[in-house]
DNA sequence: ATATAATGAGTGAGCAGTCAGTCATTATAA
DNA sequence: TTATAATGACTGACTGCTCACTCATTATAT
């Protein structure tokens, strides 16, 4: 971990590596146009990533945690089991709405073979809040006893159904139906009678 | 299109192609590891595809194209919309884990970029029977009346929810578990009451 | 004999990563 | 305070390698 070398120009090489990487593709960008984008020489991204390599996971597990962090600043306690199912739904979604990038990053890269299987994995610690919302649903009874993987990979995956229409929905009123609909299927699908 | 030059060959690149992809990365398989596995000289391939985009574009039709097939050849006109659902849950979770390659191979370059938004559009043209399928549950007021790309887009995304559980779990009997209670989250999730 | 299929060395472009050297800043010495 | 030394962030030309695609030549079929 590079202590000295500003922190401020770490964050530029991640920037510009996200905008260059959404825009042309990961194995489309050189280290020579990030550095260039990022306004410095091409060796010198070598001082802040050993590799290019090490920037692409960086970049995931940046994001991973950054929204992970978003989630659960807005999760409390005394949220009922509905509301905390809604709130990750909503503020995912919101998430990737102000992150667009970022969302475009992570899909391109999650399935594509370009990240080792532990980085991905790590990545995934950063779900935690789905499995404690989803156990106490179980634990109240709320949600049918499905597996709790099962229910958290349909939670992502209907996110991502939600967000591949919104990228193609300008209107805001629909967009918002959209997320309110997607909501709807996905609780009637695992609510308890 | 050429129409002389042994159509089997052609097979065979694809067939080469498809393998060293998914275990590779499309980046990382040349043209010439191609040729080679299929038993050709390096230049033999432009014999048979003009460009390696070209191969790649045509891997992703013709899988989209076979799976098509084999669900519309699954659907009669005489099954109900809940076992229309269900055969095509079904059967496009069985010809994915019959043809694993293809499901990584779609996944993998769906979003990635490497494909023209064009050809991602023409091979969505076969997802035409997901779309017949939902205009019959909601002329029969069986599912509710949602947009039927929300619920097109939740059916697709679901079955990846499970297929990506399934490629994770050896068990036939926990397979089988999975695949049905994630028929009955999506259709609790759509069915009207 | 002629057309078509196949070959594989060759070509040029692109790219990750290196390294010898520059220069502004900071530490030390007088 | 001022001269000198040390530091290390920064530079960009360069290297070695990979790869998509070409083409002159050879093999095969009819």
């Amino acid at each position: 971990m590079p202590r000295k070398l500003s922190p401020e120009k770490r964050e530029q090489f991640l920037d510009s590596a996200l905008n260059l990487f959404v825009a042309n593709g990961v194995k489309n960008t050189s280290t020579a146009a990030i550095a260039k984008d990022a306004g410095t020489a091409s060796g010198t991204f070598f001082l802040y990533f050993p590799t290019k390599q090490d920037l692409i996971n960086e970049l995931v597990t940046q994001i991973g945690r950054q929204q992970s962090e978003y989630i659960t600043s807005l999760l409390a306690a005394s949220l009922s089991v509905w509301e905390t199912f809604f709130t990750i739904w909503y503020g995912s979604i919101r998430w990737f709405l102000d992150n667009r990038e970022a969302y475009q990053y992570f899909r391109q890269v999650r399935d594509s073979g370009l990240i080792a299987p532990e980085v991905v994995r790590e990545s995934e610690q950063y779900f935690e809040y789905y499995y404690q919302a989803i156990q106490r649903g179980l634990n109240e009874d709320l949600i049918k006893p499905y597996p709790m993987e099962l229910i958290g990979s349909l939670l992502y995956q209907d996110i991502v159904a939600v967000m591949n229409l919104l990228t193609a929905e300008p209107d805001p009123d629909q967009q918002e139906n959209l997320i309110q609909f997607g909501f709807s299927i996905f609780w009637d699908g695992i609510k308890t009678e």
